[in-house]
DNA sequence: AGTTAACCCTGAGAGC
DNA sequence: TGCTCTCAGGGTTAAC
């Protein structure tokens, strides 16, 4: 389940194998995602260079430079649920639930065998578009709220978002108005670092609370980055590697406080399952 | 406007 | 063994 952590994991593992590089083809063996993947995607990329490969959000934006020199265009994609990009030879077998590829022009020379980024998406949450222009534009990408590294994520813009909701603080801390990138497990790690209940009303946290949530999100998602994410059921790397933040939750999945040793709550808060210490979170 | 729930989908695991 | 049932969840949309 690719949060924030993973999708920056999958971008750092592409980025040094792809940009840089022309995209010669695109293959869409299954278009039914999330939503319709453009028929016209081959003629849209074949040509194009990967200028760089960048992250919004959950999004990964693909930087392409037309071959005409004309206006930038972007592929847009999430990973959805259960969705993964994986960097393999061109003929390496399909497995099921593999549904695009987009093929890489050899560094070395037309001798060497393509390689491509391969799209595999079990439940099919995920999707791809194509955009023109400035990608802040697109209209998934319009509304969304700051990324929990910028400058205006702190515990001021929470705590002022926060006037009045009476919704949970998990629910308002998930909102992607909010801040970007926190799904369940991030949101559920930093609410236990920050010692704050997930089910209290967003409405009823201190601005220092908050300070120290906005801290909490920052460092759960830094630790989770360097770790490579989280693996729970689906999530691999580019390479196929597993995410090494699965061993230091605190909370999620578990069963016991690692600080007081009592038992952890659950509770569905939002329609998402949340573990949390009844102790130590308040 | 804020809040809640349904929905899209498949695989894994539990229970019988 | 094999069936059925439940659960997982990001994010959009609809309804309250």
């Amino acid at each position: 389940m690719p949060e924030l952590p993973e999708v920056e994991t999958t971008r750092r593992g592409l980025a040094p194998r792809v940009s840089g590089s022309v995209l010669i083809g695109a293959t869409v063996y299954e278009p039914r995602l999330r939503w319709p993947v453009p028929d016209d995607l081959r003629e849209r990329v074949a040509g194009c260079t990967v200028r760089a490969i960048h992250r919004r959000a959950k999004y990964l934006l693909f930087e392409l430079l037309p071959p005409d020199g004309g206006e930038t265009r972007w592929i847009v994609l999430h990973l959805g649920m259960s969705g993964s990009l994986r960097w393999v030879p061109e003929e390496t077998p399909r497995r099921t639930h593999d549904h695009v590829d987009l093929a890489v022009a050899p560094a070395q020379g037309p001798a060497k065998a393509p390689w491509v980024i391969r799209y595999h998406d079990p439940r099919r949450f995920g999707s791809l578009h194509l955009h023109s222009g400035d990608p802040a534009t697109h209209p998934l990408l319009r509304d969304l709220g700051p990324e929990p590294f910028d400058a205006t994520f702190h515990g001021a813009w929470l705590y002022r978002r926060a006037r009045g909701r009476r919704a949970a603080v998990k629910t308002f801390l998930m909102d992607a108005h909010t801040v970007v990138g926190v799904g369940n497990i991030y949101a559920s790690e930093a609410l236990y670092r920050a010692g704050v209940r997930p089910d209290r009303a967003a409405g009823r946290i201190s601005q220092a609370r908050y300070q120290r949530l906005a801290d909490a999100v920052r460092a759960v998602l830094l630790e989770a980055i360097e770790a490579g994410g989280t693996t729970l059921r689906d999530f691999s790397g580019s390479s196929g590697e597993p995410g090494y933040f699965t061993q230091r939750l605190d909370v999620y999945s578990q069963t016991h406080c690692p600080a007081c040793g009592g038992a952890l709550r659950t509770a569905v808060i939002g329609q998402r399952n949340s573990y949390f210490c009844a102790h130590c979170q308040r």
